[in-house]
DNA sequence: AGCACGCCGACT
DNA sequence: GTCGGCGTGCTC
């Protein structure tokens, strides 16, 4: 038998190893040994044991046969990796860096295997005649009334859960046993899978779509059935029903033997969402996500491919569920940052669901009530489908918005962090007993704490970022977790009045206290909703009526229905206006306008205060106006002159390294290599802006710096990366980390 | 990444 | 004289 040779990446997340080694397959793997297999291989000078995968097999050794090592095992554990699962992490590491082992990882949606649980039964097998003679015989003898017990029962059942059996019945494992040798028994197992779905009313309610529902699922229907393949974007305001859309599309390729995928953009919202589709799919709907068991996520990977469930949902993660006929992939709040993956490989998924629908044959559906300029830049170009839903499928009418400017206030001698309309219309509400929101735009404010008399703001010795005040006068850094007492006096000029800068939520509830006594008050926040389920207590308890006003961070705009509240206070529109990178005018306009698409959902008319310090600004009037195309025009016009997305494409070079010259000095290096592949290309040069201190120079001591290349066609970026990568593989890089960022969501 | 090998300083 | 610092090279 000629020898055989495999090759595999490494489970070692670095560059300098981040290529295929080739290994020998022992004779007692040579069978079953395939591309995508875990196996446990020696690796180093001191051949310590690490996993690896399987990524090819081959008749011919490429390496001096006197050093190549064998395979030790496979890893019986481990989750092999299928075709589809390694081509699609390959087309990650191309477009997005990092190393294949990132790439492998992110693309499996469970690590291990984890042992099904069993579900055992024992089964009557004798004939009944030959049963209630056994019975009778047992009944005659002296110590048999286990026997007894148990033919009786398999009489009247010929099916028994093992449990039931050993425990209520108290029939003992050898009993059972005794009966089996002999025939009359049998214990029958089969392997159950763990679901996270508890049962819940699936009453198969049938839905009435309106007519513009309607005819979105026909259109996308009718072209999905002549073979056409599109991304659709979905912009529908808030209470548009695009749900029901969802639905309504899955229930028909499902009818057309194929499963779904329902991306959603926090975990928080997979209970409301479940809850929706569980209605109309009941079992076979499912969820997969991070605060599953290992052992629950495998078993929902296993139902995937065993065809039990037909949809998922979950955030971006979930995209890699192995379903044997993808047929859709949903993408609600398709604008939402935590689509991009913070880790390398930094994906986005929308665009990794552009190419898994390509690869799948699936149609994508995107909806959003402010959809990123990305979607519907490519949805104004004509790479995707759109359509408008403009009204709310309740009838409601669209809240009447006003907009406070703060410094006016300041100057008619208002002090209080409420503008006087925003006081009236809550003093208004708690009258009528009626519900209120208000929404504090925290973004770009950390709780810092400064000196009145120099300025001087308290940072974190290891990071370049202030501390933040938390609860018992600690200081903490949200970057490196170091704490620290509160300050008594500045460590620059020695002034006692140092104090916290605050706005938040707690201070918002305090004030709220103090000027209506009496009033009931909610606050969602970080600290609020630490434990497990006490993002729903909350809001089920505002649902309910438990409280006249809601506080609350970006977290309380999403999602939930509250009929009752007619008011809607945006405290500090603007904030997220200052934190100055390109994309603060979309992340304002789609904050502002998902709190005010809070207002007014049942019956009563809504009413949105927006306070500003800005009440110019193009984002702050168009949220006003609800008025996203007008917004979109102005904010492409912007992104157009200053050549950012979705104009061009963005990326980000991360360079971190200890020693603070080093880093500059090879990130200034690689930005001159970018800059000469730039000049090679001689139709549209690349643009090079920086290098230059990351937006927060230091974490944990380490520092960063980054340069940012532009180009209209992202393949020139993708290559750029490659020629950087290589610059860098000829180099001494034990001191450096690079990272790209493509399309960055937060930068410049 | 993780480990071994190798060449220069202050210590029993 | 040696112990051990971490710079350098390599991993099938």
């Amino acid at each position: 038998m000629k020898e055989k040779f495999a090759d595999i990446i490494v489970d070692i997340s670095h560059e300098k190893v981040d290529r295929a080694f080739q290994y020998r397959i022992p004779d007692k793997l040579a069978e079953e040994l395939e591309i995508g297999m875990c196996v446990q291989v020696p690796f180093g000078k001191g051949n310590k044991l690490i996993k690896g995968y399987v990524v090819g097999l081959s008749e011919v050794c490429n390496y001096d046969p006197q050093k190549i090592k064998e395979i030790r095992a496979l890893v019986q554990k481990g989750v092999g990796v299928e075709d589809r699962q390694m081509a699609l992490a390959a087309w990650i590491r191309k477009n997005y860096g990092g190393t294949l082992i990132q790439a492998l990882k992110t693309v499996l949606p469970v690590k291990q295997t984890v042992k099904g649980k069993e579900y055992k039964t024992v089964v009557l097998k004798a004939g009944r005649e030959e049963a209630i003679a056994l019975l009778g015989e047992s009944k005659r003898m002296k110590g048999r009334a286990a026997r007894v017990r148990l033919l009786e029962e398999l009489l009247q059942e010929e099916e028994l859960p093992y449990d039931l059996v050993t425990g209520k019945l108290m029939v003992s494992p050898a009993v059972i046993q005794g009966l089996a040798r002999t025939g009359v028994v049998k214990v029958e197992s089969t392997d159950i899978y763990r679901n996270p779905v508890k049962k819940m009313d699936s009453k198969d309610e049938k839905m009435k779509l309106s007519p513009q529902q309607e005819s979105i699922v026909t259109q996308i229907c009718g072209e999905y059935d002549a073979g056409m393949r599109k991304t659709y974007l979905l912009h529908g305001v808030t209470g548009s029903g695009k749900t029901e859309v969802y639905i309504r599309l899955i229930e028909e390729v499902v009818k057309r033997g194929k499963q779904a995928i329902v991306l959603i953009p926090e975990i928080a919202l997979t209970y409301q969402t479940l809850k929706r589709f569980y209605k109309h799919f009941g079992e076979r709907v499912s969820v997969l996500n991070s605060t599953l068991s290992q052992g629950e996520k495998y078993d929902q990977c296993q139902r995937a491919k065993q065809g039990e469930i037909d949809v998922i949902i979950g955030p971006r993660s979930a995209l890699f569920t192995p379903f044997p006929n993808l047929g859709l992939i949903v993408m609600d709040e398709e604008h939402e940052g935590s689509y991009k993956s913070e880790n390398t490989p930094k994906y986005h998924a929308r665009e990794v669901a552009v190419t898994l629908a390509e690869r799948t044959g699936s149609v994508l559906v995107l909806g959003s009530a402010t959809p990123s300029l990305e979607a519907y830049y490519r949805a104004q170009n004509g790479e995707y489908g759109i359509f408008k839903m403009k009204e709310r499928v309740a009838g409601g009418t669209l809240p009447t918005v006003y907009t406070e400017d703060l410094r006016e206030e300041l100057k008619q001698g208002n002090r209080t962090i409420f503008s006087r309309r925003l006081q009236e219309l809550l003093a208004d509400r708690l009258e009528k007993g009626q519900q209120s929101m208000l929404f504090i735009n925290r973004r770009g404010l950390a709780g810092f704490v400064s000196c009145r008399a120099c300025g001087e703001v308290i940072k974190c010795p290891h990071c370049d970022v202030s501390l933040s005040e938390h609860r018992g006068g600690r200081l903490i850094c949200h970057y490196c977790g170091y704490e620290r007492a509160m300050v008594s006096k500045c460590p620059s000029c020695g002034s006692k009045y140092v104090s916290g800068f605050k706005a938040g939520t707690q201070q918002i509830e305090e004030k709220l206290l103090q000027m209506y006594p009496g009033i009931r008050v909610l606050r969602m926040d970080a600290d609020t909703t630490k434990n497990k389920g006490s993002y729903e207590k909350i809001l089920e308890a505002f649902g309910n009526g438990e409280a006249d006003v809601l506080v609350g961070t970006q977290m309380i705009v999403k999602g939930h229905d509250f009929p009752n509240v007619t008011l809607v206070g945006v405290l500090a529109a603007d904030m997220s206006l200052s934190v100055g990178d390109y994309r603060a005018a979309e992340r304002t306009f789609q904050l502002i306008t998902q709190a005010a698409g809070r207002a007014g959902r049942g019956e009563q008319p809504g009413e949105v205060v927006i306070q500003t310090y800005q009440p110019e600004h193009y984002a702050i009037i168009h949220a006003a106006n609800q008025d996203y195309e007008a917004f979109y025009e102005e904010e492409l016009a912007y992104r157009d002159l200053m050549q950012y997305p979705p104009v061009v494409h963005m990326m980000a070079v991360q360079v971190y390294a200890a020693v603070e010259e080093e880093g500059l000095r090879v990130a200034k290096e690689l930005a001159k290599e970018a800059e000469k592949l730039g000049k090679n290309n001689q139709g549209f040069p690349l643009q090079i802006i920086g290098p230059a201190p990351a937006g927060i120079g230091k974490i944990n001591d380490i520092y960063r710096f980054v340069f940012y290349v532009k180009h209209p066609a992202y393949e020139l970026l993708v290559e750029t990366k490659d020629c950087l990568e290589a610059y860098l593989h000829a180099r001494d890089t034990r001191r450096l980390n690079i990272q790209f960022d493509f399309n960055p969501i937060n930068g410049l």
